[in-house]
DNA sequence: AATGAATGAGACTTCATTCAT
DNA sequence: CATGAATGAAGTCTCATTCAT
């Protein structure tokens, strides 16, 4: 039956993508972008050397597609979080923040990934806009949620855009010495240091930890 | 006379080397690492195409090179700035703080190089180490700083270990955003946010400023 | 078939690798090692520029692999002589030498070549093991044959290691000969003054030839 | 004196010369023809970069004044020998064979170089050129000597012209052997072998030593 | 849908040669 | 006479992409 062929087709294509692409990942922490050849990927993957062309049109397309990946799962994972978060700006915040330094997210691979896309934002306007596209509604309930904390915040939390944009850049600066000092950090005291932060710019709210956090 | 004769040279061959870096640089930031080929680096430099391996052993020594002047550059910076800043904590912190947003280090295309860098960390240990080499005595500095400020402090800030951590992975953060968001964010902006973030830590020392600052 | 698509793949790449060593025998007889680029090779093959380093690991494997394929080709061919020359050592000795001025193995071409290796031998410690490993069983053959015909002779004939020696170094110098004055030295002349050697050493079993040898 | 200057600057030109065909020679045995870079050679000779092209027009033009000196060296050497050999034609034969493994022209090093010419013979007229008219005179030596021999000879020896070439033969083929088997034969060995082909060609001449010359 | 041999553009690198000093 | 920085042609090798099977 050609229809049954069809849809048994397409998931095998839709499983073969997705098998590329986390070779890609794989590939990506393990040899960076430059030494990462559709060679290593295939072979990484298992598969044969000409398969890449035919399920991406490039292997630029190959990175693209794998950088949506990579942001959606961010996406998907994140959402999730806030949404068992319940209603309480506080706790959404929170769950907003400890999302971030999961396991699944914040592992050194991932992390390597991450930066390797954005060492290369400035000349590649399409990883840009992925990653922004994702991003931009994130950047948004970190604002909002700032908002609604303000009330019986001084300080800098009564600026909810830099309060918002000093919590992201702290995740994203313990990100990045989490890549650059893997003996000098590890991601439960990463994660306690972010709720430090929060703790800082709303203390009403937050206290801060004493000890390194279970992620 | 051969001894000025060989000084000569030596300063022919220094300025030769200066060159190559430089054009190096702005490759990385124009072109990205990948692209960044010998070709570009010379055509860049206005140099024919063989001088690079008659002044740098490989390619990869040229970017190891690279990086190395790079962060001497950032060294010698705040170095100056903590000099000028005299003896007072809070200033040399604050001193300390302002150094990474001055135009000379904190220019798109340096945070682009910059981030070049770390996105090859994982699998180029050299350059870990010349990163590290390097930024280890900041981070000193950073620390040892907040601990003089701990005093007339509560919260997050009598904690200077992760303090200093925070400070330093906003800068790193605030640094991405200014990579990631050219529209949504430039040096002044970022600059009054890295003072807020002192501000959040240190509320006895610093007041989050209300507008953007001179850099 | 899996299987049946390995032996072809196999094979196809079998009749590769040969046309490229073939071509490289060609091309170091016509142009000299020095002079033996891959890009000459693969004209001379009829090939694309980059097969060659898809069939061998480097310019240098190939030439290993020449060299290779030379050395048994030859051990092959006195081989076969030497089992086609019945029990008698004088006839079998005869064999021997006859079987290096055969055509296939004495044309200009390959003694071209044998020499183009044999100048590089002192620094290439490959290219000697390669040429030994294969020469070792015929220098034995040499030693034992001229060692069973001692017995009726006097003089050098009585050292069968010397004359064995002398054997060889005369069929080598004859080649020398051969490739330094074409004008002055054909095959077949040669063959006969290798004939004479035999006749010099083994006077009771050989005659001194009085023209010329057909090959 | 511009005369006395021109004189000096004439000696000094020939020093250079001389100073830089040795470094080639040494060169060539120690890294072979493909590798011997005028770097190289310059280097062995304790000299600067480009001093090369201003004693000789190019690169191949040292190779060929080497090649020249290499040649002269040789036929000045067994010239003398035979000079000092008096008139018998045995003696004369004996010390041209004697010459051929004197120290100076047969140490491996020289050995290597010229079989590095002669694996290049055949593409490169000008080397053979260059060789065969150094060699010319010797070939006739050779029969000429072989020729007077032949009163009391039957069997090769009767025939001058294939005894001249068995034994010139037998010496390239033995310097073939010292290259490629410096562990199985020493100078000594080589010469009592040489010796021993005499004795082979001319018994009535010349007996076959026992043991290893001292050459 | 998959394989893997083949292509050829382009990268890095070497090095003979030139030339200002 | 000599130096050594500079040039640029040419070589080896890699690898994205194509395509016959």
């Amino acid at each position: 039956m050609p229809q049954t062929d069809d849809l048994r087709s397409s998931r095998i294509r839709q499983a073969r993508r997705r098998q590329l692409i986390e070779a890609t990942i794989e590939s990506i922490a393990k040899r960076g972008f430059a030494e990462t050849t559709l060679s290593a990927v295939t072979a990484e993957a298992g598969l044969s050397h000409g398969v890449v062309n035919f399920h991406f049109a490039s292997k630029e397309q190959l990175f693209v597609d794998t950088l949506g990946w990579l942001a959606e799962e961010h996406y998907d994972h994140w959402r999730r979080a806030l949404d068992k978060a319940g209603d309480d700006p506080a706790r959404r915040l929170e769950a907003l923040v400890r999302a971030d330094f999961a396991p699944t997210v914040c592992s050194r691979k991932k992390l390597a990934v991450w930066f390797a896309y954005w060492g290369q934002a400035k000349h590649r306007p399409i990883y840009l806009d992925i990653h922004n596209r994702h991003d931009a509604a994130r950047r948004e309930h970190l604002e909002t949620l700032c908002a609604a904390l303000v009330a019986r915040s001084g300080g800098v939390g009564a600026q909810p855009e830099r309060a918002a944009r000093l919590l992201e850049a702290s995740i994203d600066g313990l990100w990045l010495q989490l890549l650059l000092y893997p003996e000098g950090l590890d991601r439960k005291e990463a994660l306690a240091s972010a709720m430090a932060q929060l703790a800082a710019l709303y203390p009403h709210h937050f206290e801060p930890p004493t000890a390194p956090l279970e992620g």
